[in-house]
DNA sequence: TGTTGATATGTTATACTATAACGATTAGCA
DNA sequence: TGCTAATCGTTATAGTATAACATATCAACA
């Protein structure tokens, strides 16, 4: 799992950038600028940015300073799977596992905003159990659970 | 699990508020006229209610109509466990357990917006061993699963 | 080549969600 | 009674997100 421990961001980035890059093409999809540089920018961080966060990073990289687009990047981004939203902090974070399908879970810690994406089996468990029985067609299921990261407990 | 079943709505509002009052007394609680209120319109609902939505019911009522009469309400309820907040709705729900200690789950209808409270392990499961492993210390769990309830599966 | 349709962008305006701040009031208790 | 903490009334503002419409780009194809 990614997200606590320290390493080479750089790489990280260009590797994860690239990925993007030939999975759009590969896809038929149109990786353009504002949606390079805004999968950029959340790959440059490994915490959550907010839209006007991002919106603001953008502007000083000479793209126009409108919310739409800051949030149509970020659609584009979330609806194919190159980054999450994190409904709990309003903001969103790079995708761990680009290309790989999955329902993600976070690990989020609540002194200094780090997030840390993982894989959980929420819709398999008990929480399924409950679905199957009611009848009801779990879709997507998302945990995002708080708490303090590593490094802040060593802190206190 | 409650949500998904017709069932007599007088019943459980008056039983729960009546359980919250109690509840309160004993704590040294106070639920006060607009706590009390919004409790019974989050119950007389099973799906969640908007902050504004509450507000406007609540100037129906003769309430004062400003932002924080609803949020402060809400937050009380929330505070302690009458009700919880869903993130992804940015919106609250009455709690279908109240004074049993617990990380909620919910199931959420994408068609008829729905809300079925459930119980899951989502912190003791897959995501509970990733995170003991990396030293994460989970305090609260939320799972939120979008999906189509049993009724709305019926009628397509 | 020129048309067409789908996709993306620029821009303005506005809707929706939430909290800060401060004074007035009330409840519970020493 | 008088103190203290909790609650409420109110104004203002911060923060998050989308509607709507005009323009531009580009690939497919007659």
């Amino acid at each position: 799992m990614i997200g606590f421990e320290h390493h080479n961001h750089a790489d990280c980035i260009s590797t994860s950038v690239e990925a993007a890059d030939n999975y759009c093409r590969t896809a038929g999809l149109q990786l353009t600028p504002a949606r390079r540089r805004v999968l950029e920018i959340l790959l440059g961080e490994h915490r959550a940015l907010g839209a006007y966060d991002i919106l603001e990073i953008l502007a000083k990289n000479g793209f126009a300073a409108q919310p739409p687009v800051a949030y149509r990047a970020l659609d584009f981004l979330v609806k194919h799977g190159f980054a999450h939203r994190i409904e709990r902090l309003n903001a969103f974070v790079a995708c761990a596992h680009p290309g790989i399908e999955h329902d993600p879970s976070f690990l989020l810690c609540r002194i200094c905003d780090a997030v840390a994406e993982a894989q959980s089996d929420a819709a398999s468990g008990r929480l399924g159990k409950v679905a199957e029985t009611t009848g009801f067609k779990i879709e997507r299921a998302v945990v995002e659970a708080v708490g303090v990261c590593p490094n802040c407990r060593g802190e206190t």
